[in-house]
DNA sequence: AGCGGGCGTAAAGATTTGTCAATTCTGGCT
DNA sequence: AGCCAGAATTGACAAATCTTTACGCCCGCT
């Protein structure tokens, strides 16, 4: 039985999602105010929050971002009908989804599953435990690497871009992000550093045992650890 | 010029939002029957569809239903008054918005803005998760797609440009939201740089299997991806 | 039928990225 | 301090990809 926090100051709403909720073995607690909203969030007694943006008290953007400073609970955004700005500003202060209002509570309820079925977001991993990713593993503390059983030698800038990419396997990281993270300085425009580096590290890795890249680029925006094909227990088709 | 599809059986309302909406850059088409309705709703020739409840032949509720089993093309409600229940069972069903009679011209104009505005409502998956619409895949994880199980080549653009459209199969997506969403960058004119990718995705996806166009262009509105292989026979036991 | 705007796409032009090779930097050692 | 090997960075140019230009087709409208 999951539990679930909704921050909304539409009692009525909250009342509908939760009898719609409950049977299906979510129990939904409502808080209808930003500030108290923040304080039960941050209790880490819920698998998801579901919160509004227009919120009386704290706004909907401050409370992520505040619980997001410490906590790394899971959250589904509902905005009001209309803005889609709110989407890529949401996601990017670190919402694991969002959906807009007013919205299919069959949609709501297929969005929750799928947060909760996908592991926390590996960049929140704690500093210092093993990432894996595929047939890849990295070890921060003894900063070794292996790839199906064998040990790979990196040099330290290989060794932590590639742990930037594992941390956020599937997902895009910049270049500024990277030079940041990695080299610990401003990217500029004509830096080729980063590009040599994973150059190197592509050399060294190979391809997935699928035969696929590795280390993809995406133009103008930075290049992404292929994540594993989530491979699902068959159960339907 | 987006075209809307209007289904009611007051002829006269028809007439009136017709006109009122033309000046507005609005091509309105009216529909007085249930089944046509639908059986036009489906066509994915419009850009929204304003459907009416109470209506003779196939109930509003019933055809929207219906519709969603196979398209994501946009509704909004127009409801007989503002009845709670309905608002229920309409976003239920999956409805964007909903309008209660008697309306506001103007209000109903904002609501369309507002829905045209934003991507599609139902934009079926979390972030994350893989989209399958027929015979084509998208893993947004590792950034790849496979058609029939083959994998197929895609360049970043075509990529984002891909799923754009896949998360909205069946409803028409806007050059302005492709531009926005996928190019990052403001719709003009003069800009043909999403025909050419759409073009090129053409080429590398081929057609659908049952020999149709599988990226459809709507004139003077936008692409859609057809959900469908639009020849089931709809609306009848 | 003629017209004009919207669309498809080949091809040229502009950017961004991959990578070899040369150069500079860093630490460890004598 | 001076030397050295490996590592990191930069320069240079090829390759990939995206954008713009250009032109022709098609469709709806008069």
């Amino acid at each position: 039985m999951d539990r679930l926090l909704m921050i909304d100051d539409d009692r009525e709403l909250c009342e509908m999602i939760s009898e719609y909720l409950a049977p299906e073995g979510f129990k939904v607690e409502a808080v209808y105010h930003g500030e108290k909203g923040l304080e039960r969030a941050l209790s880490g007694d819920y698998s998801l929050v579901l919160l509004d943006v227009m919120l009386p008290g704290l706004g909907g953007f401050d409370l992520l971002r505040k619980l997001r400073a410490t906590s790394n609970t899971r959250v589904l955004l509902l905005t009001a009908r209309g803005e889609e700005v709110d989407r890529i500003v949401g996601l990017e202060i670190g919402a694991d989804d969002y959906l807009p209002k007013p919205f299919n509570p069959r949609e709501l309820l297929a969005r929750i599953r799928a947060i909760l079925r996908r592991p926390v977001d590996a960049a929140k991993a704690s500093p210092g435990e093993p990432i894996s990713v595929g047939d890849v593993t990295l070890q921060p503390g003894s900063r070794t690497v292996t790839r199906g059983g064998e040990r790979v030698e990196l040099t330290a800038v290989e060794f932590d871009l590639l742990q930037a990419l594992l941390r956020s396997a599937g997902a895009i990281v910049s270049r500024d992000q990277l030079a940041r993270g990695v080299l610990g300085r401003e990217f500029s425009p004509f830096d080729r550093s980063i590009d040599m580096h994973i150059s190197k590290l592509r050399r060294k890795l190979g391809d997935l045992p699928g035969g696929q890249e590795r280390i993809r680029t995406v133009r103008s925006a930075g290049y992404l650890y292929a994540a594993e094909p989530a491979r699902k227990t068959v159960g339907r088709k």
